[in-house]
Parts: C-alpha cells; structure tokens; sequence
DNA sequence: CATAAAATCCGAAACGTTTCGGGTACGAGT
DNA sequence: ACTCGTACCCGAAACGTTTCGGATTTTATG
C-alpha cells in the first residue's frame, strides 16, 4: 500500500505538501499539484482513513444500532427499508455505516456506548429499541450524538424520529366509521414500543370525537407478533359478534387477526373489516388485501441520517425532532358492516 | 475521552504497561494489573480502535458490499436475511460490519477497491452482484480477500458460497413431472446472473432425464422482476394454452405469472401450476401460497462471513466455496394436471 | 532598487495505540 | 561474593495522516 510518503518521496516534495495538494489546498502550485496526483495516481494510492480519523478525530462514519438484526420474519421489510434510506442519505454526505449487532451475548459483554466509543463513530441511530431497554438512558446520557426511529426521547445532541402515529390512527378509525361500523375493538402491540400508546390515543380519540364509547375490553394486546395477535383474536372475536371491525396497530398482527377470523368463518370484509398500519410489503398480496396507514419508513430513514448528520455538523437544528405523515391505504379488507 | 496515557499518569506507569496489562500480557504484576484496570474503569475508559487498527495493520472489520441497497421490493428480504446471517457470523469472532453502499453517483467515484483500502476493510463479501459488473475482476485482482454470494468466482483469498441451484431445479422439475405435468414452461431470470444459468440447467437436466423435450420457446425472460415476468408470461400462456406448469426462476416473477395466470382466467393449481425458487416471505401468503424450492439465506449469510475470516486467518481453507443444499416446500399453487 | 506582499513549500508535532529491545531488582545457586 | 534467571517494568519508535508555524522564493508596489 502506497503511503503520502511513498508519493512525496517519489514526487521530491514534503509530506506535508503531498496532503495539501491531494487535499485541495490552495497553497500548492498547480504544477506540483498536477505531479503529485499523477504520481498517486500512478503509485495507486488510496488514503488511510483511520490515520486520517485518528488526527482529525473525526471517523466519518455513523453507528446502526439495530435491537436485534434478525430473521423473525416480522418487522424486517421494516428495518431493512429504514435502512435503506439511512444508507442513501449517509452516504449522500460522505458518511460511511458501521453495523453494530446487539448479539445477545455481546451485549452482556459491551454496552452500546462502549461500542460507539471504541469505533469512534460519530453518531448513532438507533432502531427497533424498546422503551424500557436501560441502554436508551446510558446512551443519552454519554454525549454521543443520537437520533432514534420512533422512540420520541429528546436531549442535548439526540433526537428522533417518527411518524404521525396518533393522527394515522385516527385516519383509520375514521375510515372504519365512516364505512359505518361502531363496535370496533383494537389489537395493540406491547407496551415498550412507543407507537403503541400513540396508536392507542388516536384509537380512543377518534372513537370519542364521534361519540362512540371506548372500552377497555375491546382493546387486546398482539405483542406486535402475529401469532400472538391471533392467539388474542380468536377468543375474542368468538365471544363479542357484535365486533364488525378492527384495527390493528400493526400489520403483522393484522394478518394474525385475519387468520383468526378465517379460522371462525368470518368473511373478510364482508363479516370483519378489518385495517393495519405499517403497510409492510406483504399487506399487498394477502387476500383480500390489506387495507392499511402506510408509513414511509424508507423515508424515516433518510430523515434520521439527514437529521443525525445535521446535529453532527452542529449548525443548531432548531428541530431535533422529525414526524412524517402516513396516508391511508385503502384495499379490499375493509367495506361497510353487514346490516 | 480518557486515553491510555491518563490512565499511565493516574496510576504511575507507563503506557507500555497500561497497554500490556489491559491486553492480558503476562509480564505485569497482578497487583499493578489490578491498579490499571481499576484507574481504567474509574477514568470510564475505552479504546480507540482506530489507533490499535492504524498501528496492527488490522481493522477488524469486514466490508459488506450490496450491489444496489435500495428499496425495490423485490429481493429485498432475500438481501436482508443474508446480512443477518452475516452479521451473526461476523460478530461471533469479534468483527464488525461496515456498509459499503455504492450509491450509482459514488460508484463513478470510487471503485469497490478504493473503498475497501481506504476504509482498511481487511475483507469484504459482496452480495446481489451482477456477473458482468467489471468491478468483480478489480476486486478480485485487488489482494482484499472476498467471499461472493451467489457468483461462482475463485481466485486467491476468495471464494464463494451459493446454494445448489441446479439440483434445486430439478428438485421443482420432478416435482411437477410426478405430478403428471409434460409440458412445463420456465421464466428465467437474466443472464447476469449466475444463478440463472445453473437453474436453467436443472429445468434442462430434469426434462431429459424424464425423456420430455426441451424446447427453448418454454423459456422466457423475466428478468427477475415480478412485472416482467407478468409481460412474458401473458402472452405465452395465451399462446399456449397446453402447457399446464411452469418453473419460475424466482418468487417474484412466480408472483408475475401467476398475475398473469389470473388475468388469463386461469386456476392455479387446477389449470396451472407454479413453482418458485427462493421462499421468500412472501410466498407464504399469496393465494394460493406458493410452492418453492426453499433456500436458507441466513445460512448462506452465516456461511459467507464464515468462509470469509476463516480466509482471514488464513488457516488454509481447504474450501474456498461453500454450497448449501435447498429444499422443496410444497404448498398450494402445484397440482396434477386437468386432463 | 528596496521592500512589502503574495505564493509556495517544508519540519515537526500530534492523534492513541502496540511492540521491540532493553533495564532494574531480587532471590537462588554455587 | 558472583552470576544467573525470573519477574516486572519502561523508553522510544512506529502506524499514516493533518496542521501549525515558519521559511524561502517570486512578484508587485513604491
């Protein structure tokens, strides 16, 4: 590997110039700039990044934090479009990614911060994290600039973004009001997710902005897993027929929801209507199609990138936060109660 | 951040034996040991990798290089369920992941190489590559040891891991001929990838060895995309109602015919059937769910960062390739032929 | 022609580690 | 008392950059 020494002693000139000409400074003649960089040209040379972070101290590259980067089939589009934007805007600056798997075991071992700090990533994103997860404190708490993707928790240095989960919930209760439907019962995901009880809010908000009462009893709990949201239907909607709609906080779990009324004989949507949120790439293809308020999580994505980079290069975000709105996407899983 | 000179200071040593003592050298007291870790946890030390890696010439770090990280839909699960099992792997021996992402812009910019070098990557897998991008060769010829995904390539310190695709096709092939299925057609995907050809040869081998014909009008190109093979597979079947099957190189463009297959009136399974290649998430859930030869992506991941740091090692991999086996899940889209 | 100002270059220190080649002290063996 | 081995420790160089402060040369200005 060719050094800027390599090229200086190659070049007769001083290390010192080699940087500056290769660096664009002005104070090098275009003559011995030209010489320099066909002289690196010629030696193939690429320059040391770490050397250069080392001195600079400053890596150029940000930490992905992701809770757990595995294959539970579920929210992985999910992450995987989040990423995607990530990527696309990081690299729109010239900011490379560093990956940090969460293992489990590692996790014991080293905490998230001791991470970033030895792989003196700039900045991180944190994605997928529980509310409750203890490292979102000591994350803050060390000064390592920060944005989270839906976990709304602001501080020096970090901020977050999401989208409109309250008013996208409303979108959909309102939706389902509108078709005419008033006995309609929520499957929420668990508690440490913060969209949960923004989701929730919309939910019983819009139930009471059109005069329906909310009862706790038609809200159940699907973890965010679709199984688990079956496992909640099921019984459920056996033991309440006046249900003829519901809205599910996920996706996911909307699928779990529409297994189970299939399993009781009820017809989608002629028996059940039934709207998810997410709009995961698999929405489209059930059947019938889900009806579903779509987030744009490749946008979320470049936004935490955008807004992480912008905190970096510290010209004082006034906005530390960033919400998206999500639209209604109306299928075919949806449709007037049956009289 | 407290550097392993403040810890020296604090504790009255030197930063040879700070250095020593944390690393586990044997030629420090246990009591001095104590002493520097003590002072080390106090001054809420971590070091800085950028400087162990400048100075050992070894960055723990693997690159990981997708081709086009975006959004499409498309094979998107497929990319994401390989970087987990890279990911696991990875972190198991202690390496960390960075992205490369080759943004279209970038890629005028800067090679594949010049990214490794300059980012001191000591290896890189490359994933969803095309067989005729010019940069496989500059990476080969490049001395970074390289583990491909799903492209045959071998050279020193590289190698490959794949599934076998041939067998796999036969695998779908039978499947269908025991059926009863005589005339089965194939969408291909395109010729830039590697697998194609191989899974074209298992379509071949199967119809031969069952004594069927092959002709080359029952191959179509679908470029592996779902819309593509929708545009193929229309007019074909319209053309030729007696073919009752068709192997699908891909999900997708399973998905595609089957769009088609729908548009044409035709029943899938009892008018056709369809059989995919890849299992992905999606196949589960269209209606009817597809039948597909089932490749474990995790595993590949696993397999490649495997192959990868063992090459690193250098402990002579005997294997420089790894091939998976993959499997038929038969679900709802094959049945026996209407006679 | 003298001098100020610009243009161009360079030496050396610094970033935080690791590691090589010693050095000192102390007890054991003779 | 001398040497030797062992246990423990340290100074300094090295990794490949950037950058501060100054040095030298050239050009413009009076």
């Amino acid at each position: 590997m060719a050094t800027i020494k390599d090229i200086a002693k190659s070049a007769g000139v001083s290390v010192t110039t080699v940087s500056r000409a290769l660096n664009g400074y002005s104070d090098v003649n275009d003559k011995t700039r030209k010489l320099i960089e066909d002289t690196a040209k010629q030696l193939n040379y690429s320059p040391n990044t770490l050397a250069r972070s080392l001195v600079m101290n400053k890596s150029q590259t940000i930490g992905l934090l992701v809770s757990e980067l595995n294959r539970s089939g579920a929210k992985d589009m999910f992450t995987y479009e989040v990423m995607c934007g990530i990527n696309d805007s990081a690299s729109d600056v010239g900011y490379d990614l560093i990956l940090f798997s969460t293992n489990s075991v590692m996790q014991k071992q080293k905490s998230y911060t001791q991470l970033c700090r030895e792989r003196q990533v700039e900045g991180v994103i944190m994605q997928g994290i529980k509310m409750d997860d203890p490292y979102i404190k000591e994350v803050i708490d060390s000064n390592i600039p920060c944005v989270f993707v839906d976990v709304e928790v602001e501080g020096k240095d970090v901020g977050y973004v999401t989208t409109d989960n309250v008013f996208g919930a409303q979108m959909a209760v309102k939706h389902l009001i509108n078709l005419g439907h008033t006995e309609i019962a929520m499957v929420n995901g668990h508690d440490q997710a913060h969209v949960s009880a923004k989701r929730r809010k919309g939910y019983e908000r819009e139930l009471t902005d059109a005069g329906l009462p909310v009862r706790d009893t038609y809200i159940l709990n699907g973890e965010f897993l679709e199984p688990m949201a079956e496992a909640a239907a099921f019984p459920f909607l056996q033991a309440h027929p006046e249900v003829t709609a519901v809205f599910c906080a996920s996706d996911l779990m909307a699928l779990g929801v529409m297994r189970a009324a299939k399993r009781l004989g009820l017809r989608i949507p002629e028996d059940l209507s039934i709207v998810g949120f997410d709009d995961i790439v698999l929405s489209e293809y059930t059947s019938p199609p889900l009806t579903t308020v779509g987030q744009d999580k490749y946008q979320m994505g470049y936004e935490a990138a955008k807004l992480l980079t912008s905190i970096l290069k510290n010209d004082d975000p006034n906005q530390k936060m960033c919400v998206l709105d999500n639209r209604l996407i109306v299928r075919e899983t949806t449709a007037p109660p049956r009289k």
